[in-house]
DNA sequence: GTCTATATGGCGATAGAC
DNA sequence: GTCTATCGCCATATAGAC
């Protein structure tokens, strides 16, 4: 790594608030993580506060842009709706502690989402679009698309974040008979959604 | 409020830590939401690591017990779903913030979870007895009954946790509205729920 | 730019009067 | 049991040498 001295400093920080989140995040830590010392994280961001805002800036945007894409290719809605899923759930596989980290966040300061959206270049609403025509050509027009959606991203998210009570309870602690099932799990989920809006 | 002094911290504590955590709370925090002074905490509680503990182990139990039995009545399977259902939603609806807080915490320290589980009366595998005769029934042999468990878990808790960037993007923010959807959801999930393990 | 040393403030915890 | 005052530590942040 011959990257320069500030971009050691946000991927070392990056690593330390994903696991750790601002709280819980020391600033020791994160110099140690970019084998640095700790005044050098104040001389190029001056503080804690303003690391984070720029990490968790980028953690939020990049993560929900990686899967964007797979929502503007001219194909079916049930083609689309299976790229989706396949690509999301290898996005969190690949980041498994990122949608704990950013529903944590948001939790703890709202406010910063507002100012987030505006400028990120997310676009829920494909999302939700995928639903909207599928839902009325078979006449559920009663049916919100978003609780579709949001069973969805629920589904697809619950695993991950509840990973440590749910492979204790449902798997005796085993980690790779976890890791299987999860992997099982894009099938399963894009039947159980199929099912619902083909009725 | 005539209650003895060690109730008053423990009302208090339990109300701080679902809203800030562990990191998040200060013991200075408690004393004040408790109307009393800090070295009292410590007086009866002798540290912020025990008060905390006693109160996770509470609200982590009582959370699960609240909707035990709704798993044991005499009544088809169908119908302990929705009871079960109808009773788990009402629960969250009423502790907003402690599906967040416990996943938080079983995430920071995983290892509290597995002394817990022993001495809480939790069974879970109660739950997945409703799915295991429903899927068994309907030559669904293959299907694991836990991915059913999972996604309705799953679907209930994610709209609450992921509150306030699910009510930003698909609801203007607006609050109102937000609690309509919640409450719609029931009989959505049930519906997405059956049509999936009767096919 | 990068380091060491230190300032500054906050928090958990305790001592001790009442 | 309950309070005030304070200790001791640790974390963020800064000063200043190199």
């Amino acid at each position: 790594m011959d990257s320069s001295t500030e971009e050691k400093i946000y991927e070392a920080a990056r690593r330390i608030f994903i696991l750790k989140g601002m709280e819980g995040a020391r600033m020791q830590e994160i110099a140690d993580e970019a084998g640095m010392n700790k005044a050098l994280l104040h001389y190029y961001f001056r503080s804690k506060e303003n690391l984070f805002k720029a990490v968790f800036k980028d953690i939020f945007t990049k993560f929900f842009l990686k899967v964007k894409d797979t929502l503007f290719s001219d194909v079916s809605a049930k083609e689309k709706l299976i790229v989706f899923i396949d690509n999301y759930v290898d996005l969190i596989q690949s980041n498994p502690y990122v949608p704990q980290f950013i529903i944590n966040e948001i939790n703890r300061d709202p406010k910063v989402l507002k100012t987030l959206m505006f400028e990120s270049g997310i676009e829920p609403q494909k999302l939700l679009e995928i639903f909207l025509n599928k839902v009325q050509l078979n006449n559920q027009s009663k049916l919100d698309p978003r609780h579709i959606v949001i069973s969805l991203l629920g589904m697809l998210v619950f695993p991950f974040v509840a990973r440590p009570l749910l492979q204790m309870v449902y798997f005796n602690d085993d980690k790779v008979a976890y890791d299987r099932f999860l992997n099982e799990r894009k099938d399963i989920v894009k039947n159980m959604i199929f099912k619902f809006i083909e009725a």
